[in-house]
RNA sequence: GCCCCCGUAGCUCAGUGGAUAGAGCAUAGGAUUCCUAAUCCUUGAGCGCAGGUUCGAUUCCUGCCGGGGGCACCA
């Protein structure tokens, strides 16, 4: 709609150059917005305030031009006629569109008869992007943060792709490094421990009760034998099993929190071709590398980072910064012209080096995209609820899931901004009521589907397969009017979410759109005894149940038909 | 000290270079012979401070103040 009042400001912008009431015919960076006040209109343009330099005339003026011409046209066609009620001037030169009732009615053909593709865009002209998100090390289980993390990255995948984005979905796994080492060790430790041995467990090794349970399980497989052997093998195993049977289980968490990826990529690969190798070969032969104090380090801060960094230790191990850098260069190479990094707020110190490697290989900043999400703030009741991973006093992913459900928590990540810490109170998100706002929305869709089940049952639909609306023309209510303006909006918010790569755009919609939904259903029964009108309604809000699935498809919510 | 994010209603947060800044919760009152009351209707209060850019700034820029996070040959 938006799109069909700028053609009509383009096209009379022309005439009036053409008719001479305007000096120019061109058209600058111009709004054509929805104003928040509906008394200045359903739409409403800036095109006079931000022409009055080019063409010499005070906005008023060219106001008054261009709805003149926008008229003359209108007779012309008769088109506009047809659209548009009336058109005002205000303010310090707005021009205000008010548009007539039927204008808004084709929405909901376009709806019944795009379905499941209502909504989508091609404004990704099916450019190849790639998202990584989660990624977390194989030592522990998936936790509250990697939650929010799954939960955006994998919303942001759907919501480019539904834009018209060629998108590849990436978990990267560091299968590989000291982390890996420090689990076969602790998971070593705590066996060690099974067989009545006194154990003291260094710092930095991992105490959750999940290494326990490893542990218990290796004894079990393998017999106390196993712990005799060499000791380096052992560990090595130790690490091997705990780190696959960890992956394991995240594979099955993020499969119950409907989370699937493209492509699962190990770091330990990157070894094994001897891709890292080739990397610091080829850097060091730029020059971009170089040796000092026995290490060899990467000129990052000749590309905005505050210090070099190493890239391999003294000793001869790479850091993982070596196999990150492989690992981009790699995705680069896949073809993707564009790479986004969906990690911790606590990560953020690694953007600049990560870029620096990205823009010292010849690409673009801009093709390396990181979105940074700010941590979650666990509460319980109220009250901070601390967790540390080393003692293994964490709630996990899995946790949240079994207490508050799929939904809710995947609804309750998505609800804010990323860029904002995020209260995530586990006694709230527990309560299955009216405070939860996943039910909201859901509960449009089932309230809808349960319209539906009647018609049935009262046999006004048998032979109706709405495929179109049906005289949409009885919809003149100022509710049903306005709940087909934001039906409307329902791509324009795919694009602009899909362009901020902010996800929660789309929750916000969703909101809006099931509060004039709930309003409406409280104001007008949808079965009436008037058979025409009734089949417009149902057109109506069979619109909204379409769109409602469609916005919690892209977050990856379900849309009940029953609660 | 440096870097990143945030500062909007009592609380949790949306939002916008424009004309009267929104929602939920909380508070108070009300609505169901009727398609699910997991709903709706009514009710008050707000852009941290100071400059700058602009015809116009809550929005963009700078500084300050306040909160969170990060600054290893860790990841």
């Amino acid at each position: 709609m938006k799109n069909k009042i700028q053609k009509i400001v383009l096209d009379a912008v022309q005439k009036g150059f053409e008719d001479g009431l305007l000096p120019s015919d061109h058209v600058p960076e111009m709004e054509i917005e929805e104003p928040r006040n509906s008394s200045h209109g359903d739409f409403s343009t800036n095109f006079a305030m931000v022409s009055a330099a080019i063409q010499k005339m005070p906005p008023g003026k060219i106001a008054q031009s261009l709805v003149s011409s926008i008229k003359t046209l209108g007779e012309a066609t008769g088109e506009e006629a047809n659209l548009i009620e009336k058109i005002e001037i205000a303010g310090p030169g707005f021009i205000n569109f008010f548009l007539s009732k039927k204008a808004w009615h084709p929405v909901v053909d376009r709806i019944l008869d795009q379905d499941k593709q209502y909504g989508a865009s091609d404004i990704g002209k099916n450019e190849k992007v790639q998202i990584e998100f989660v990624s977390a090390n194989p030592t522990g289980p998936l936790h509250v943060g990697h939650g929010r993390g799954a939960a955006v990255g994998d919303a942001i995948g759907n919501i480019l792709c539904f834009a018209g984005f060629n998108v590849q979905k990436e978990y990267y796994i560091n299968d590989s490094g000291r982390q890996i080492r420090t689990l076969g060790k602790s998971v070593w430790l705590k066996l060690l421990e099974e067989t009545g041995k006194e154990i003291e467990f260094p710092d930095d090794c991992y105490q959750g009760d999940y290494i326990k349970d490893l542990a218990c399980e290796i004894l079990e497989k393998e017999g106390s034998k196993f712990i005799q052997g060499d000791e380096k093998e052992t560990i090595a195993a130790c690490a091997k099993f705990a780190a696959k049977k960890i992956l394991k289980g995240i594979r099955e968490d993020l499969s119950s929190f409907g989370i699937t990826f493209d492509n699962w990529f190990s770091e330990q690969s990157l070894y094994d071709s001897g891709r890292v190798q080739k990397i610091i070969d080829e850097f060091t032969s730029k020059e971009l590398i170089y040796k000092k104090d026995g290490a060899l380090w990467f000129r990052t801060q000749d590309f905005g980072d505050e210090k070099n960094r190493v890239v391999v230790k003294n000793n001869g191990q790479t850091t993982y910064f070596a196999s990150d850098i492989a690992y981009h260069m790699e995705k680069y190479e896949r073809g993707f012209d564009r790479v986004i990094d969906v990690w911790g707020a606590d990560h953020h110190g690694y953007i600049k080096r990560i870029e620096a490697s990205v823009v010292a290989s010849g690409r673009k900043s801009k093709q390396f995209e990181v979105i940074l999400v700010q941590l979650v703030n666990l509460l319980r009741g109220g009250k901070p609820f601390q967790m540390s991973k080393r003692a293994g006093d964490f709630v996990t992913l899995k946790d949240i899931i079994d207490e508050v459900g799929k939904d809710a928590a995947r609804f309750m990540f998505l609800s804010r901004s990323y860029d904002s810490g995020l209260d995530f109170d586990l006694e709230l998100a527990k309560q299955k009521n009216s405070d939860n706002p996943v039910y909201y929305v859901q509960y449009v869709h089932a309230r809808i589907a349960g319209i539906f089940l009647k018609a049935k049952q009262e046999n006004i639909i048998q032979d109706i397969d709405f495929d179109k609306g049906e005289n949409l023309h009885l919809l003149i209510a100022v509710e049903e009017i306005n709940l087909i303006k934001i039906l409307d909006t329902f791509k324009e918010n795919v694009e602009k979410s899909a362009q901020a790569l902010h996800p929660h755009v789309i929750f916000t919609y969703l909101m809006t759109l099931a509060a004039a939904f709930h309003g409406y259903y409280n104001r007008h029964k949808v079965i009436t005894e008037d058979r025409e009108l009734t089949l417009a309604r149902l057109s109506l809000v069979l619109g909204v149940k379409k769109v409602i699935r469609n916005g919690l498809v892209l977050l990856g919510v379900n849309a009940p038909e029953r609660m």
